[in-house]
RNA sequence: GGGGCUGUGGGGUAGCUUGGUAUCCUUGUGGCUUUGGGAGCCACUGACUCCGGUUCAAAUCCGGGCAGCCCCA
């Protein structure tokens, strides 16, 4: 039984879901270093695999690259230095031996490429240069970390380009967010973009843009970036070609990364008080068959249950019978808890009739459909659960964000509001309310209004909240 | 960075002040009866965070480590 309510204590709530619904086990000794079980593993694997195929589609080849820098490239470029010293771990020794040059463990892997980079691309016909890679990095968080939302080993993907020209990358940045529209299609997930203040941006970065989705407690979740590096990188690094006339020049860098949390917008974005409510492109199960079994009908039933998750496989829905010896209630309330999209219930009664009787997961509609058509039926209910998903999640999206016209007694929700983009007023508005600034929204959204701290009219709004 | 609190079967807990046989719920296993919204009965398995100290005797007292939680900067 889910205890806590969402709305009411969130943080608890999803402590409470990541438990039940067995998506991990934070018991591992390492604080901040869970264990992946098989059901969270899998809906990883999911985003994973769609990841790929967006990347594959566009153009970019995915690589694998080792988990140790030397501290010397690693110290290369000197703002991406200070933004990461004091969250990398450090590999001193091997075996009995004190190592002359440090290895860092990967926060991210610009220092692992570019080096590379510079062998890879010697002329212009190399760009654009489009790799990615999907592995674990690590960050040693000071804070209290959260099952996929704050960890120190993060599973992530990361993109990596190069072009010959700033505005060739500023296409790659254009072409990151067709991915990232079709990718949180499929997880039914709203978000916004907002270009970070320079404080904010990423270290290294000449700009970063922020892809955030808000969370029910009125705070929002950072899920990925989006940075252009100019050649804030390509200069340590030497990554340079020789262009059609002859002269060396530096690539222009992107890279685009978003990570497990990812998962954790999901959970904190669709699930209810009775559990986790999954996308049906996520889901491990996208359809759960319960028996109904009464006495001595129990080989008809289960000759029907057998039959008819055979058939939906066939047609490509992932589908189990639960036979378990419990009762169906019972049942219900374990699929309800892992977020089954989508319950189908076959007993004598629906098998005398030719039906199967179907509960949506995600707004506990009931119907029936026949038998004779399940293929087609629970497809269509499974689209139907999508976009309904997808669509409840941008209006919370939306009601999420309240414009405001002072910062007295701010409530708790996302905030925005005229910004003259000062950076003084800037950190006025984060030191007086202990809010993080979010930026300004990457396309024009047509605001028009004054700065909240010094009044000056402006066309440019901030996004302000706390962030997870 | 500073301060406070807490570690007991897989999960949640009682016991700790005042040292001596570890409580209850849940989960798990086996059996019988059950099955359209969390079934009942019986039997069984399973724990004192780690290292050191005090003591005839430590879950309990003392010191340290590790891990977790909360508050402040």
């Amino acid at each position: 039984m889910i205890i806590i309510q969402k709305e009411e204590n969130f943080n608890e709530w999803y402590n409470e879901i990541v438990e039940k619904a067995e998506l991990s086990d934070k018991r591992y000794p390492i604080k901040g270093m869970n264990v992946w079980t098989p059901y969270g593993w899998k809906i990883m694997r999911h985003i994973d695999t769609y990841i790929r195929q967006e990347l594959d589609r566009t153009g970019h080849d995915e690589v694998c690259f080792p988990l140790l820098i030397p501290e010397t490239e690693f110290k290369k470029e000197k703002d991406h230095i200070k933004g990461f010293d004091a969250e990398v771990y450090w590999v001193t020794h091997a075996g009995l031996n004190e190592l002359d040059v440090r290895l860092v463990v990967r926060p991210t892997s610009e220092t692992a490429m570019y080096p590379m980079f510079s062998l890879w691309v010697r002329s212009h016909t190399d760009l654009p240069l489009k790799i990615y890679q999907i592995v674990n990095t690590f960050r040693y968080e000071t804070k209290q970390t959260r099952s996929f939302i704050r960890v120190r080993e993060i599973h992530f993907f990361e993109s990596h380009t190069c072009h010959d020209s700033e505005e060739d990358a500023q296409r790659q940045v254009e072409e990151d967010f067709v991915i990232l529209e079709r990718v949180m299609k499929k997880l039914c997930l709203p978000y916004s973009l907002l270009r970070r203040t320079d404080w904010d941006k990423f270290p290294g970065a000449y700009y970063t843009v922020g892809i955030d989705t808000a969370m029910p407690n009125g705070r929002t979740l950072q899920i990925g970036s989006i940075h252009h590096y100019r050649t804030n990188f390509s200069e340590p690094y030497n990554i340079s070609f020789e262009d059609a006339n002859g002269e060396r020049r530096f690539v222009h860098q992107t890279t685009y990364g978003m990570s497990e949390r990812l998962v954790g917008a999901v959970i904190g974005v669709h699930g209810d008080d009775k559990g986790l409510v999954l996308p049906p492109a996520l889901a491990p199960i996208q359809a759960i068959i319960i028996p109904i079994i009464s006495k001595g009908n129990a080989d008809t039933v289960n000759n029907a249950t057998q039959d008819l998750s055979r058939r939906l496989n066939d047609a490509g829905i992932r589908c189990q019978v639960d036979d378990r010896d419990e009762r169906p209630g019972s049942k219900y309330f374990h699929w309800e808890i892992r977020g089954v999209p989508l319950r189908l219930e076959l007993g004598m009664r629906d098998i005398e009739n030719g039906l199967v009787t179907y509960a949506r997961r995600n707004d506990g509609q009931k119907g029936t459909f026949a038998i004779a058509d399940a293929e087609k039926e629970a497809e269509s209910i499974l689209d139907g659960i999508a976009d309904a998903m997808l669509q409840a999640a941008w209006e919370k999206q939306r009601t999420a964000v309240q414009d405001v016209e002072s910062l007295q007694d701010p409530p708790e929700k996302i905030l925005r509001f005229g910004w003259c983009q000062e950076e003084e007023c800037g950190h006025e508005i984060e030191d007086r309310f202990d809010l993080t600034l979010l930026g300004t929204p990457y396309n024009d959204d047509g605001y028009e209004g004054k700065c909240i701290v010094c009044g000056k009219a402006t066309k440019k709004a901030g996004y302000a909240a706390r962030s997870m």
